[in-house]
Formats: C-alpha cells, sequence, structure tokens
DNA sequence: CTCAAAAAGACCTATAGAGGACTATAGTTC
DNA sequence: GAACTATAGTCCTCTATAGGTCTTTTTGAG
C-alpha cells in the first residue's frame, strides 16, 4: 500500500501505526454517534473491507479500543459500544454493617435550578452564572441514612429533571440519566478526602456535629469527554474502606 | 499441529487456547527463576522455535504476561521479567504541604524478633508463634514527621535485617529488600481505612490523641505469591487523598 | 584513540488465509 | 406448540511471511 510514516489515504493521523490510525478514526465515529452506545458496531470483516486493511489490523485497531474502554467485543455477537458506567458507585467506598441484605434507596432533599457558582462552572467547563440544577440527595441502607450528596448538573443537558416528582427517580441515577437526557456516563473520577461534619450535614447523617467524614469529589464525563456532573459525597469516616493493587 | 481441544505435547493445561498454555508455562519458568527479575528472556523467535508455534502465537502468549504484569517489553531491546515495584509508595496517599519540596527521609524506631501474633501470622502465611521482625518506622517529609508505619517481615526471609546498623538503611525498603534479601515485591495490595491515633501514636506524629488519622494496611507478595509483609501504615486524615478513575 | 557508519539482534507492524468456537435465528420434526 | 437441528453471522486462534523500527555492538576510517 503507502508507506506508514506518511498520511493515509483517508486523511487521518500522521506519524502513527496503520491500527492506531485506524482506532482514532472509529473512535471519531463512536463519539459523533454513528453508533450510540449499546449498539453494535460492522463486523470487522466488513470494517476491514471498508477501510482497505487486513483483518488481523482492523481487529488490532478494535482490540486497542477495547483496552480504552469504548467498546466490548463479545464472541459470536458482535462489538458493541459500551454502554455508560452504572454500579453501586459511592457505595463502593463504604462498609455499613446493615445487619438486614436490603437493597439500598435513595431520597432527593432538595433541586434547584441556579446560576453556577465559580467552582462548579470551572469543573463543568461552563461560563460563571450559567443555570446548573442543584441537587441534595440520601441514600440510606436499610432505612439508615449514610451518604449526603450534593450534585450539580448542567441544566441545559438536564433540563428533563428539573420538572416532575422527585419521589419517582431512580435509584441508580446514571441509567436514568441515560433514558431521560440521553446522557452516558463514560468516566468518572472520584477524589477522596477528610471532612469533619458540619451541624447541618451531621443532621442528615444521624451524627454529631464535627464527626469525622470521608469526602468523595466526582467529575463524571461523558463519551465526548465534556463533564456533565459535579457531585460531593460525606460518608462516616469510620464506614469508610478502599482496596488499591499495586502492580 | 495437534487438536486445540486436548492436551499439549508440552503437557501443559487442558482446554486452554494454545498462546495461554504457553503464557501459562513461561509463568511456571519465570516463578521458578529461570530467568531473575531485571534480566532478559530469549528472544521471542527463538522461544516460538523451541516451542514449535508461530512466531505471532509466541507474541501473543508474552504479550498476555505483560498486562498480567509479569514481564516488560522494550522496542529493539528485548523481553524482560520486571523489577518488583518500588515508588513513593505509601505517600502517594497523602498531600503534605511542606513548603520545601524536600526528599521524604525515614528512621526505624524499633526493630525487634518477635513470635508472631496470630493475626500476623495469618496473613503472612505463617504459623502461629513463628519467628517475625517487627519494625516500628517514621516517615518525615522536610523534618516533618507524616507517617508511622509498622511493619511485620517473615524472620526466615529477612534475617539479614535483624542485625546492623538501621541507620543506613535506605529510604526505599523494597530495592533495599531485593538486594540484601533476593526478595522482590511483586504485588501489594493496601487495604484503606479510618481509626483515630493512640496517644502514643500521635505524640511521634506531634498530634494529640485521638486526632482522626488513615490506616493503610498493606500485604506484599513476591513472585510466587507468597506474602513477605504486613505493614499498618497511620497518617494525619487530613492530608490524606487519593484519586480514582473509573471507566 | 575517537567518532561515525555498518551490521546484528530484538521487537513491531502489516498482510493473507484456513479453520474453530460461540450466538442467534430459521427450519424441521414430533 | 415444543424441542431439536441446520445455518448463517461474528469473533477467536493459529500459521507463515515480509518488511519496518529501535537499540546495541562491531567495524572501519581518520
Amino acid at each position: 500500500m503507502n508507506s506508514l510514516s506518511n498520511v493515509t489515504a483517508l486523511g487521518a493521523a500522521v506519524g502513527l501505526s496503520r491500527y492506531g490510525a485506524l482506532a482514532a478514526a472509529l473512535r471519531t465515529r463512536v463519539v459523533a454517534g454513528e453508533w450510540p452506545p449499546g449498539t453494535a458496531l460492522p463486523a470487522e470483516s466488513l470494517l476491514a473491507a471498508e477501510h482497505h486493511v487486513a483483518l488481523g489490523t482492523m481487529r488490532r485497531a478494535l482490540e486497542l479500543l477495547v483496552t480504552q474502554g469504548l467498546v466490548e467485543r463479545v464472541h459470536g455477537r458482535g462489538t458493541f459500544v459500551r454502554q455508560g458506567i452504572a454500579g453501586p458507585s459511592m457505595l463502593r467506598f463504604f462498609r455499613f454493617d446493615s445487619g438486614t441484605s436490603d437493597a439500598p434507596s435513595s431520597r432527593i432533599l432538595s433541586r434547584k435550578s441556579v446560576a453556577a457558582p465559580a467552582a462548579v462552572a470551572r469543573r463543568l467547563g461552563l461560563a460563571t452564572g450559567e443555570l446548573v440544577l442543584r441537587l441534595q440527595r440520601l441514600r440510606l441502607l436499610a432505612e439508615q441514612p449514610c451518604l449526603l450528596e450534593e450534585l450539580w448538573l448542567p441544566l441545559d443537558v438536564f433540563g428533563a429533571l428539573a420538572t416532575g416528582n422527585t419521589a419517582d427517580w431512580d435509584d441508580l441515577l446514571y441509567p436514568m440519566f441515560a433514558r431521560r437526557c440521553g446522557v452516558h456516563v463514560h468516566r468518572a473520577v472520584d477524589d477522596i478526602g477528610f471532612a469533619s461534619l458540619t451541624a447541618p450535614q451531621a443532621a442528615h447523617l444521624a451524627l454529631s456535629a464535627g464527626h469525622p467524614a470521608v469526602l468523595v469529589q466526582r467529575a463524571a464525563y461523558d463519551l465526548a469527554g465534556r463533564c456533565i456532573e459535579w457531585r460531593v459525597t460525606r460518608g462516616d469516616a469510620h464506614a469508610f474502606h478502599y482496596t488499591v493493587t499495586i502492580t
């Protein structure tokens, strides 16, 4: 074909291996929405033919996208754009011995549309003063309050959540974000720190003011890399635990 | 050659892909010490010939060992058994604003050979009462004490550290373990939790009794998967921070 | 002896093809 | 209608080969 060190016929990525360029090209198409989350890409053989490369080269490109977390491949079924992350999220940082193994539940304490404070706007990539949805949320285990959350969501994306009864909301927010607002949380960065509870915070958690708490600050991003949630979670420090494996 | 679903000519792993079996075979030889940490394996072409497989298959096997963290490959140089982990270890969990950017230092507060308490013996995979080396260690940043550590090491492995001046010890323990005891720390599991400092603990850290602290409990393993260190680290909770990315 | 060029050794990229294995669907039989 | 059987579609494994890129060693000129 042509030299590796030059631009490909498709005009992508200089100085990159061919499979790297292919992966980048496919990523662009995924981010553009050509294949929405949960849907299948064309078969590897078709993609290879379409891009005029050998099957092995296309497989290498797809493998790269798998390691990057963009797609999943299932033997015999196909290659799928990954759905957003879900999971018990915050609760994985804590170990509440609730005796009974009840499912966790949650309650929205407050919801308000406000102008974004500077700090929040910066995290969300908005201009100061743009409208955001501010939520306060309590998570419970066996009816016992255990986590207090404060969420900030850009209103232009989450307008659908500004009205309606919050009691009907799902316990897991991210799948609901996807269903009701078309936003898929694809990556999240949690920053864990320590703080003491203020009196109002403590009241919600049935603890005393000044009680030691673990603070988890999360920035969540969609497929395109746009920050679409800023969240601050507080929980009893004594219930905190986390495991890290180094290799 | 022969069917994939059966035992290979070399007698390894049933029901495994050929490259999986190859990887397992190579892993066995690495763990057995045929190629010590830091040394190079034979070239992929030689290994392929030796095992009577195509080059691509051997490359796949080596690739698997890379993802498992057993070996590293360097373009143009070779395939190397990974050296043990080193790094600033515990300090990565904390953010001490020491003003000056001094290198961290450490001081051994105590060293004693004792019979292993039940809890420690269990973690280290020893019988209760076997001899272990118990160390207390203070880590400092800009002359300020910041972390208090308690280490338990099996004496049969670390006998070389039971005597001699501890003031001469390196600041980083793992490279010293490798040099003086031939033990390479290959994997470590840190469990992070919360606790309050006792009066003696607080004294070492120049804090007051009852001060909130983060507790990191580490089990470290060598290449063969044997637990060769149990460590409990305490530091000021206010200095704790850690970042996790979810994908 | 020093420095640059050539050669050797190693891993990396790409191609082409033949089966194998897994999944889902469309028939077929009872 | 239910259960089994083909069949097609898709990803996975393995082989074999040709050349590229990077690093180290050797060679040779000056």
